[in-house]
DNA sequence: TGACTATGATTGATCGGCTC
DNA sequence: GGAGCCGATCAATCATAGTC
């Protein structure tokens, strides 16, 4: 059935028990944080992951704790602030929303294990 | 260089691996479903359970194994064949193995 | 003991699906 | 006809635990 035992020439990419399947095949986009706003000279799309400083971070966090979701106006307001994308804003909370979630999540079912103790 | 290592504050301080037998349960999981290692929710939270970790650790396993595996596939290959012999689910492996197990009863 | 590796966690950003 | 959100995931990186 699955013995190929025998393919000496070719390097036949199908190893030996197990294949290749498409999940190992996945390839991501890279990110398009291009910062082609000024001069379209280099041109470069920045294909790296953003670091955002501490104080970027900390302005965010501090905006987050005031509301969980943004308005048109702020994430411009924001992002012009931090000199940050608004996708970059946009995303960050997105990301720090579900961030809230997985705590508060994770944060509730221990907490439920030690009730009955005492 | 003012890269500031805020990061020096990170939670991701004092991480403590996982059981051998947690990491047994997960091996057994992922490579048995090596065609489509993606848990379901209530998979992850069986696994979870099993072996005595959150969701969210299980998440993080199998994402982390899944990159790790297809970025050099050749350093799990023993791994993989291991626990290939030690368990086969999918109707189609399950086949393969009947067959196998004929083989060597049958002159 | 100090590299060097294995591994769990974090996170900016992507992908697909859904609502409006 | 999109834009934003959600959920899951990717991919790079961090920081530590384990190995030699």
């Amino acid at each position: 059935e699955d013995k190929d035992a025998a393919c000496p020439p070719e390097p036949c990419p199908n190893a030996s028990a197990t294949q290749t399947f498409d999940w190992m095949k996945v390839k991501r986009n890279p990110p398009k944080t291009a910062k082609v706003s000024e001069y379209g000279l280099l041109g470069q799309p920045n294909t790296i992951r953003t670091n955002f400083t501490t104080k970027q971070l900390t302005e965010l966090e501090k905006e987050f704790h005031f509301n969980k979701y943004l308005t048109r106006a702020r994430r411009v307001e924001i992002a012009a602030t931090l000199e940050l994308n608004e996708t970059q804003v946009k995303i960050w909370f997105q990301n720090r929303r579900m961030k809230q979630k997985k705590r508060e999540k994770e944060g509730l079912a221990p907490a439920a294990a030690s009730r009955s103790a005492k | 260089v003012m890269i500031l290592r805020s990061r020096f504050l990170d939670a991701r301080r004092k991480r403590r691996n996982f059981s051998k037998q947690a990491t047994e349960i997960l091996n057994e999981y992922f490579y048995s479903h090596l065609s489509n290692p993606y848990p379901s929710e209530e998979a992850k939270e069986e696994l979870a359970k099993k072996c005595s970790i959150t969701v969210s650790q299980v998440s993080n396993w199998f994402g982390n194994k899944r990159i790790r595996y297809k970025k050099n596939i050749g350093k799990f290959q023993e791994e993989a064949n291991l626990y290939a012999a030690k368990t086969a689910v999918t109707a189609a492996h399950a086949v393969a193995a009947a067959v196998q197990n004929n083989q060597t009863n049958s002159p």
